[in-house]
DNA sequence: GCCAGAATCTGACGGCGTGTCAGGGATTGT
DNA sequence: ACAATCCCTGACACGCCGTCAGATTCTGGC
């Protein structure tokens, strides 16, 4: 049938990008796919996972179902690729740790910090996260691919100032850097996806900020912050 | 049309129990219920969530579609059921926490009983407690409360500890207590869900379960757990 | 053991989403 | 203006959903 084209330059994006026919996308044809993704990043917030059709994706985007195969194989490639993105933008969540100040004293205000963009970060793309997370549980090795993408660099940033407290001996040597980091990491993720959750059964997001950045601050330094 | 059947007397379990039509079922129903429910749980174990049809756990419980919709009105409703159960099952994490002891030089054994239940319950019941994660975070009231069962007497029991601490100077009074608790559950929750996760890039169990006990220890009550 | 009546199950069906073509518009370069 | 190329979609076969009416199986009284 239709012989792949030899023609494989891409003077464009860092990806080579391919529709399902083995065509390169030009202008409109890129458009069009980038609007699938946001019409895809919008249903996810706006659906239950389990209820993302193609078809509404379609509609919202207005065009066919058709149109969608012709870029993604399914919703599962769709949000894939929305989660590639969100991962992305994760890593200005590495910078706090390693500019901030781990001193004596200055600590608890960076762990704030922290704690601060994290919170943030996951309201902002709380959808994305949930089942990056699903699918990373259900075994999915692209999801956890992305998921170690955007938490490895917090957790080895981490881990390089656990480090560097066992060297001044405030912190057993028996604690193993990276499990410690890896930790902290999840109690910070999971506050951060169920945040809604604790506010709804009276903890203010105020007193667990303060309780997080209080356990990152002495978990990674050794020293109890000041009261 | 059909009117509801003026016996209402349910002399067999706690609940009652209602087909789609209003009966109330007998024991063959019952048992077909409960078949339908283990294939139910076991579905959710081998496929991803997104893809548990109808038709497949009928087939695998030997029966049609239509049975299945006798007794549930969908997946979810069933899942929900699951869940349930599996909330039940986890009453005794709570146990460990009123009956084991916090006191110093003590308190890192209790912890570390508590993370190896965390662990192994999470182990046992990891695909139901996705979906409840998935479904709560999607804002479905129906899974939080089984959540919030489910994890609200862990984080009183833990919420008390830190209180007992305080009443003692070795926690500042500006923690919240159940904020605190709340934390530490999180962390644990998180971990335990994402312990394969962890595994998988080099991060041993054991070491986890160390910095996790540690955390816990020292929030509840305090005291730098000895190396 | 037999039968009526209740309890339980299922075949069959309309509806809707999936995924795939072949063919018809739109856009671009000349 | 006219190819050549790019892009879109109508139409279709398939599979699952959710709901009946009616068939099948069980149960208690005789």
């Amino acid at each position: 049938m239709s012989e792949i084209s030899p023609r494989r330059r891409v003077d464009d994006h860092n990806e080579e990008l391919r529709a399902a026919d083995g065509r390169v996308p030009g202008r409109r044809g890129r458009a069009t796919r980038q609007r699938l993704l946001a019409c895809t990043r919008d249903m996810l917030t706006s659906t239950s996972y389990r209820d993302v059709k193609v078809i509404d994706i379609a509609r919202e985007a207005g065009t066919s179902p058709a149109t969608f195969y012709q870029y993604f194989a399914d919703v599962e490639a769709a949000t894939l690729v929305v989660a590639e993105e969100m991962a992305q933008h994760g890593q200005h969540l590495r910078v706090i740790i390693t500019e901030g100040s781990w001193a004596e004293g200055e600590a608890m205000a960076t762990a704030l910090d922290l704690v601060d963009a994290f919170l943030a970060f996951w309201d902002d793309h709380r959808s994305v996260l949930r089942v990056v997370d699903l699918a990373t549980d259900e075994g999915d090795g692209r999801f956890q691919k992305i998921r170690v993408r955007l938490l490895n660099d917090i957790t080895t940033a981490l881990a390089d100032v656990v480090r560097e407290a066992q060297k001044g001996h405030r912190i057993p040597t028996v604690i193993d850097p990276m499990a410690e980091a890896g930790v902290l990491v999840a109690m910070l993720a999971h506050t951060a996806t169920h945040q809604y959750g604790f506010e709804f059964w009276g903890i203010r997001t105020a007193k667990l900020r303060q309780s997080m950045a209080r356990h990152v601050s002495w978990g990674v330094t050794g020293i109890i912050p000041p009261d």
